[in-house]
DNA sequence: GTGCAATTGTTAAAACTTTAACATTTGAAT
DNA sequence: ATTCAAATGTTAAAGTTTTAACAATTGCAC
């Protein structure tokens, strides 16, 4: 039974994995119901939104009892996209391409990291936690031969958005991208901006403006 | 003279560190001039948005004119607290916080790492980028001494909030969070959580939505 | 079995954010 | 000198998001 787009708007999006934690979190203690009150006490937020925020997928609840947490976490677990398994590939192994290929825990969560890429003649031909290194030039036809879904972004700024295009042109579904820049592509690729600096930049604001500017 | 606090809400402050980058890229194609229609198309946002987060800064342009490319930026890095030093430490020298700690942009931009700490006996005494590793036991009086001001959290997330409480008892005044739960804290201690996976399942979730849910 | 407390789904109001509109200012061309 | 085009600052409208309110549903106590 196919059904519409879902409309997850923007903050609703950014919302959705901070309850796939907390309620794992719940799992976790072995809670097996909870409600939108105590749901939202733990995250910060009103048990309004949390109801609002649960109907845009059509009623999770059950009235006069509250939540299943089993039911509730799958249900997210599956709207987030974790249901399936990915197929990755890093493109710049520098400090943070090397240190999300070391993630391991990235594979049982349904992210196989196939193979990385670089430009340095140097890496060519290693591995990190077992995943080898090839020349970035071979990145493309990697992709599409091996239908690779995700691909993240580690290269230098000024590289980025070119090794955005290519692995668009190879028929890429969605870019993480850790570059200090924003990449752009065509609508039906999925461009998530992870850019650390402006988290930084966001800590340090705050902390300037708490001092009464 | 000290006027009262600047009322930044979270969408712009969102923006601030982009307009940023985008001022620092038009400066680096040596553009002195700018105007809120030519930065906003950049940007993918309207001019009237710029015009309007501009102005609760005070109106930073001139009418007629347009924004002067130097003095804006210079403005905005002085929103950003980016004008100052700020003394870092990082907290758990696992593969993210190796990473940050290798990060040698970081002193230039204005960050100071002073050290890094970690419980694991066979990592203390060693050194990163020629920063040193301490037991994670000292990092208490270390902050106190040294005046740390941030403190990055890289630490696993069962250990994340004690780190926290620990760094926020010796005075810090800023943590940035790469662990994989949301931490908390007195309101005068800014915390910015940076939670990686969060930015992931947000990727995932698009991608999910996109193939018509 | 009735009433009560708990809790959702849903509707309405309030708050916030973005966009549009326009008066005002500036510099350049004639 | 006047006019015009290009811009900002600012006010108002539109749109979005959050919060509040409440009817409907459930389970439990009596």
């Amino acid at each position: 039974m196919s059904r519409g787009k879902l409309n997850v708007r923007e903050p609703l999006l950014r919302r959705l994995p901070r309850y796939y934690r907390y309620l794992n979190e719940l799992k976790n203690m072995e809670v097996k119901r909870t409600s939108s009150l105590e749901l939202g006490e733990r995250m910060g937020i009103t048990s309004s939104q949390v109801r609002q925020d649960f109907n845009c997928f059509g009623g999770l609840g059950q009235q006069g009892i509250g939540y299943e947490v089993n039911a509730l976490l799958g249900r997210i677990r599956k709207i987030l996209g974790l249901n399936s398994r990915y197929k990755v590939i890093i493109a710049g192994v520098g400090n943070i391409g090397h240190s999300l290929a070391s993630y391991s825990e990235a594979a049982s969560e349904g992210f196989d990291i196939l193979a990385l890429f670089d430009v340095n003649p140097r890496l060519i031909g290693c591995s990190v936690n077992g995943i080898m290194i090839y020349d970035i030039d071979d990145m493309k036809e990697f992709i599409r031969e091996k239908g690779v879904e995700i691909g993240i972004i580690c290269v230098p700024k000024d590289r980025a958005q070119a090794t955005a295009d290519i692995m668009i042109e190879a028929g890429i579904k969605g870019i993480w991208n850790f570059a200090d820049v924003d990449l752009y592509g065509p609508a039906e690729v999925v461009i998530e901006n992870a850019c650390l600096n402006d988290s930084l930049y966001t800590l340090t604001c705050r902390m300037n403006i708490l001092q009464c500017f």
